[in-house]
DNA sequence: TCCGAAAATTGACATCGTCAAGTTATCTGA
DNA sequence: TCAGATAACTTGACGATGTCAATTTTCGGA
């Protein structure tokens, strides 16, 4: 019953993961625009309507998806940030290098995790802030700790230093990354270097 | 002849820029995922294939919208570049502040004017290219006078330091625009603090 | 004046997301 | 054990969209 190959019960009995699973490799090979709900349905070998008995819509879906991407990423951080063999340079340097890397390696699902189809007009699921928000805020407990050490200067006119300083160095490696993943920056050999430049200009008064 | 309201003729006349300009409209109205062929040529007034008889597809009138707004890009770094009441810190910030106020302003048309639909794939027209090249390329040529001004470090391991420069401060302040239109940063009222905060990282080595 | 090219039209098709109504399997409790 | 509820799934249908092919209308120049 459970290890039947494929399709052969009414009841798939495992649907609502395979989709996640069959949409996510539909969006690494051919692009998030060409995933179709009904060309999902008919790879997982079931009716179109059938994916609706598990997700609200198709957003709902997508945001499934991302779910997982966020996951990933907040992992990802950690990580980098618990590393203990790294200068404090060292560790800021990999932030950047390991967030454009995931970016640079998923590029779909990036796309998906951060685009607007499922964050404009409060799209997103509540699971889906669930995941995100707090891989948003690791990113700012990061830059807190970091300007607490001085790697980072902090602003005596602003308030809210980590906060701002997160929101100006996360605009920074999501425009790069967008930048490569739309198509606008097309020499993908000069990702590295990029990131080193960034590295120095964020930390140019603090040399060696 | 011509000056006959609306839809008198078989032949519009002028069809080609007034379907931009109708187009333009409705995306600022109701945003570019809104946009439809078929809706424009029924605002138009104009049989839903016309519009094929100006634009090879949709594409290429998306692209056509697009090249208005990098004009209207280049135009206001021209502006703030040129004024010469401005300190350099002062035409640096203005640089940051105007490039994410042109985005804020006009939200639908950076999507587009930036986003995968109208870049991936080799997908961009001749025309738009022509446009926007120059537009990326007068952003180099600033940075590259402020580094030479000294405002910006300069790196000596780097061979390219405009071209890394400005592809890092365009990512942050793409970044940072692209957050906010595509519904993540959702405090729209600190947009000005986060550019703030922003000159004071890229410039804190150069204080007052 | 006539004719070819340009401009615009109608008809048609495949694809898509999603709703409504019906069918089939599974689970629950008496 | 078995009936009834419920969850999982299916088929049919609708309107919207981009775009192609074939056709009609108009304009401009020889």
């Amino acid at each position: 019953m459970k290890n039947t190959p494929e399709k052969l019960n009414y009841h798939h009995g495992d649907l609502r993961s395979t989709l996640l699973k069959v949409a996510n490799e539909m969006i690494k090979e051919h692009g998030i625009a060409e995933v179709s709900l009904r060309k999902l349905a008919a790879r997982v070998g079931v009716s179109r309507t059938a994916p609706y008995h598990h997700f609200k819509d198709k957003n709902a879906l997508l945001c499934g998806i991302a779910e997982s991407g966020f996951q990933k990423l907040h992992q990802i951080n950690k990580l980098g940030f618990e590393e203990n063999n790294l200068s404090k340079r060292e560790h800021f340097s990999r932030f950047i290098h390991d967030y454009i890397q995931f970016a640079s390696n998923n590029p779909e699902l990036y796309e998906l995790m951060f685009g607007r189809t499922i964050w404009k007009d409060k799209s997103s699921t509540q699971e889906l802030r669930d995941c995100a928000y707090p891989c948003f805020q690791f990113q700012v407990t990061m830059i807190e700790e970091w300007q607490k050490q001085g790697l980072l200067d902090t602003n005596e006119n602003a308030d809210d230093n980590a906060l701002r300083a997160s929101q100006v160095l996360w605009g920074t490696v999501h425009g790069i990354a967008k930048l490569f993943i739309d198509g606008i920056y097309t020499d993908n050999s000069k990702v590295e270097e990029i990131c080193d430049y960034a590295v120095n200009m964020f930390l140019s008064s603090k040399e060696q």
